[in-house]
Order: C-alpha cells, then sequence, then structure tokens
DNA sequence: AATAGTGGTAGCAATTCGAAACTATATACT
DNA sequence: AGTATATAGTTTCGAATTGCTACCACTATT
C-alpha cells in the first residue's frame, strides 16, 4: 500500500484508507458480524492475497484489530476497532446513496430500518454540538487547528 | 470502467461509481464551486486520462452533468446534478470520520461549520420517515423489495 | 496415512495507473 | 499573418496493482 494523497484534507486521507473497491464491503461484513479471514474471502470475492493487504493496513490504520484465537490450528479474528465502527455512517450514507440512486424506490435491494420498529431509515442529519440539524447548503468547510500554515516567507 | 461489483447489495454498486482514489476527491470539488475540467486537474492532482475516464463514467451514471458552455473555444463545465448532490452525505461522514479517526481532536485540517451561526458540525443521525433517530447498535439489514428471489428451485 | 479447513504466500498474466508528450480548437497579441 | 496561450482532451509507454491459480504450514478429523 502506498501512501497515496498527501493533502491535508480529511476526505484525501480517508480515501488512502478506505477509497478502494474493496475495502467497504470488508467493512460492511464486519458490520455484519463476519470476522475471519476465510469468511471475508467467500463472501466478499476478493482475491486472498488483496485481503491480506487490505487487513494488514486496516489493522495498521486501527480500524481492525486482529487478535489470536486459539482455536485448532492458526485463527485469528478480525474485529473492528471503535474506529472501525465509527465509520457506520459512511456505510449509512453510501448505503442509502445506492438505494435512492442507482436502484431507485420499490427496486431496492436491501433496505436499512430500525431493528426496534421496523421502520426504515429514510434520511441523514448533520448535527452541530447544541443538537441543531444543518441544512445541506449551509455547509461550509474551514480551516481547522490542524491547517497547514499560509506560506508566509518567515 | 469494468463493472466489478454485480452483487444485489447498494454498497457494491455505490463503489463500482465512487469507490476509488479519486472520484470523492473529484466530488468534494465540484461540491466546492469547481466545474471545469482543468480545474479538477489542478486541484485534485490526477492524471488527464484518468480525470477523462472519471468524468465520463460519472456523467454517463448520472452524476454529473456535461455541458458545453460556448466560450472561446472548446469549453465544458461538469456540474453535479440532483443525483450527485445527494452525495453529501457520504461527503460529510467521510470528512468527519477523517477527522475524529486520522487527525483527532485539535489536529482537523479542515472543519465543516453551519455557515448561519459557524457552530462546527459534530455528529450525523439517522432518522427514520417519522423523523426519529435511529441508534447505530438499532440498524439492521433487511431485504428490499428488489432483493433477489432465493434459490427455490421453482 | 489421507483428507479437509484456515490463513496465508508465490508466481504470473492482465489490467490499470501515472507522467509526459502530443493534438485540436479558439482566442489574444504583435 | 504569425505567434503565443488556454482548454480539453488523446496517445504512448513504463510502472504498479489486481486477479487467478497453485502451493504451503499447521491442525483436526476420518
Amino acid at each position: 500500500m502506498t501512501q497515496r494523497h498527501t493533502e491535508a484534507c480529511p476526505i484525501a486521507h480517508s480515501l488512502n484508507i478506505i477509497g478502494d473497491r474493496w475495502t467497504l464491503l470488508i467493512v460492511r461484513e464486519a458490520f455484519g458480524g463476519i470476522s475471519r479471514f476465510s469468511d471475508f474471502h467467500k463472501r466478499t470475492g476478493i482475491a486472498k492475497n488483496l485481503l491480506t493487504d487490505r487487513l494488514a493496513l486496516l489493522v495498521q490504520e486501527g480500524v481492525f484489530e486482529k487478535s489470536d484465537i486459539g482455536e485448532r490450528g492458526v485463527r485469528y479474528a478480525y474485529h473492528l476497532t471503535e474506529s472501525g465502527r465509527a465509520l457506520l455512517p459512511v456505510m449509512v450514507a453510501l448505503h442509502m446513496w445506492g438505494n435512492e440512486n442507482l436502484f431507485g424506490d420499490g427496486e431496492e435491494p436491501v433496505l436499512l430500518v430500525d431493528r426496534t420498529t421496523g421502520e426504515p431509515i429514510q434520511s441523514m442529519a448533520m448535527l452541530t454540538s447544541s443538537g441543531a440539524s444543518v441544512l445541506p447548503e449551509n455547509i461550509r468547510r474551514r480551516p481547522g487547528p490542524g491547517a497547514p500554515a499560509l506560506k508566509t516567507g518567515d
């Protein structure tokens, strides 16, 4: 895995980790309870050498943790870390986008529902710390505390 | 662009379109108001042949629309469609994940804020049609109306 | 001892990427 | 008219990545 994007942008950095054709499918399976190498392999169809590479990167980046479960020979389990579980909104957003924009109403192969009520998830909202919901058109990017200093000729 | 994932899963299908190292950077720029080929090229650093391919796919998939702006020679503008703008939650989720999990508190290079109040976006919530917020642990995947029929030996 | 399952490596062909050079069209400048 | 500049690509080609298939080491089962 060669690092690609070096800009100071969280999206670019995120893409260095999950920006490929397979990684989010692995994560999807992990959210579904899959934790074993061979199960990821079977359920996603990813080649084993790629799965090896991807899992190693994801472990290195703290998305998964690999544990040796001392069962019958060499056996490991890959579980999402806190950081990995924090990818849930990304997965949900992607899922909903796919349903709405690639399949369309009545054609969704998989729905997301509230386990407790059975109601389908319908939208995502962006909230400030005060709990206020922010409209898409009011979202703005702003330099953060870790923004690279502007070249000033210091 | 060869189609890769064929499973009946909205995430897999989404990844066929935006699951690569560059596409979401192009989309990011588009949200920032960029619409020209050369500007996407300059701002993201993507190779021109790849940019050509990606934009063509994105136009084909209805994420962008290409319009001929009759200005000084060959000039086109690529604008997000409704479907493209619907990627905003994906972008926001990815942005926030990167900030929290790859940079950390106080190191964020770019923050998302509410333009009207200046307050930072802090979280995303998943809502049902009734407006109820669903906790991450209560989200469940369920076969939808477009789910492929189970093999029944019909 | 032979067979099967897990978690990988190794080798290799095919595909894709990345950088640079080149093309085509139109405008602006001298 | 000739030259320079800008946009929006296309082409070329070497390098890197991907996708198979085969193989390996370890353990348990038959």
